[in-house]
DNA sequence: GTGGTCTAGACCACA
DNA sequence: GTGGTCTAGACCACA
């Protein structure tokens, strides 16, 4: 489920956590689903044990899983990511706007790119 | 003209550049204007001249200035700039639009956050 | 492996870069190789490692070779290489011709030329 | 006749000699013509009076232009220029080929690329 | 004066 | 261990 690019220029970790972002996005890990172990998963992607630990605990800090000693990690709240992620959105938003008014882009302009992206994006779902 | 600001997580090279991208683009910089020499602005900045060192060569790579050995640098083409930012920004669109798209948020609702956005950058300008 | 000329007139960092391409054109370095870390290379060849640092960034940029922070520098597509190589040939072909003309070198004369460096080539190669 | 190109790479010594050696080569100037002193070409061109003289001393060093004290220099001779070129075209030729093989591009498909150029060169010639 | 290259060495994030 | 950034300072070519 989880693949990492090495020709991506981002650390392995932040890889692994939006990877596991997604797969919780998508409903494919739902609220008090386990995750892997640490060890597994990095033994399955050939990665070092740290790397995955500190994804975790990330993910953890975030409040997307949560931890009982002994027993694992699991999915805490899918609607934890919807959330977060509607907050990074409305700062895309926000730099978007300022970026695009610097080179003389107005509103007009730029809803013009938003429906042409919308476009291309149902275009491909088809 | 050109700040740092050492709270900022990106390297200080990469504010440099993006403070003279500003620069050209406000027009505050103009063709075949001279930037100043790589050793007065890490005087000026109290930084180590291999760091402005770097950012002008970035700046040149990107066409956005131009140098003659033992004369200086200088501002090639303040077009140059307008022309990449608005490629990044159709690239930060449709990045947008699928994060949103993720989310569950749709084309309106997308708009209507931009056009938010664009009321608030209006109300700054007053 | 690589070889550093100091009474080449060209910057050692322009060397280290071109050796690699080279490697890589005979195909002794291959896709998703590692190199040598910028530390050990910059030990084994006596310079600094910043040097390194620098040949193996170009590299990148170029994109003969991708990184992946903590882990090291991989060969990405030795056919990236080739590409480049070929484009850089017919530059050098259009200014050789219009060199040529400027000396009164016609088209069949400088064929001849090409001809006798190839059977040197061979020569050299036997 | 003599234009700097500021946003070439070379530096602007070279750039004078080659816009000499061209002038000599067209028949622009001829044996025994005066060439501008380097307090008037220095002017003309708004550059440092250094970078003329040293412009000139390697014309002499070549063996393209004399100098007679208190008179000027003259254009010494204009097969000299040819001569050197030719040598120059051989090395480049020499270069051309090795890169060639490099890349696996043999003598028939060189000849191709080299008939090619001669045949855009004629087009622009009309 | 100007930029270009390089050394020596430090500290950081990441694996 | 790996690469990325930065400092301090030297020496060179060029104008």
């Amino acid at each position: 489920m989880i693949v990492i690019d090495y020709k991506d220029k981002r650390p392995i970790y932040e890889q692994v956590i939006e990877r596991i972002e997604q797969l919780i996005l998508r409903g494919i890990l739902k609220s008090d689903d386990m995750l892997p172990s640490v060890r597994s998963l990095a033994m399955e992607l050939s990665i070092n044990p740290n790397t995955i630990q500190r994804a975790y605990q990330e993910l953890e800090r975030l409040g997307f899983i949560y931890t009982v000693k002994g027993k694992g990690s699991f999915i805490s709240d899918n609607q934890a990511v919807v959330t977060q992620r509607k907050e990074e959105i409305q700062q895309d938003v926000d730099q978007l706007v300022s970026k695009s008014v610097e080179v003389g882009i107005g509103e007009n302009e730029l809803i013009i790119l938003i429906k042409g992206a919308f476009g291309r994006v149902k275009e491909e779902m088809k």
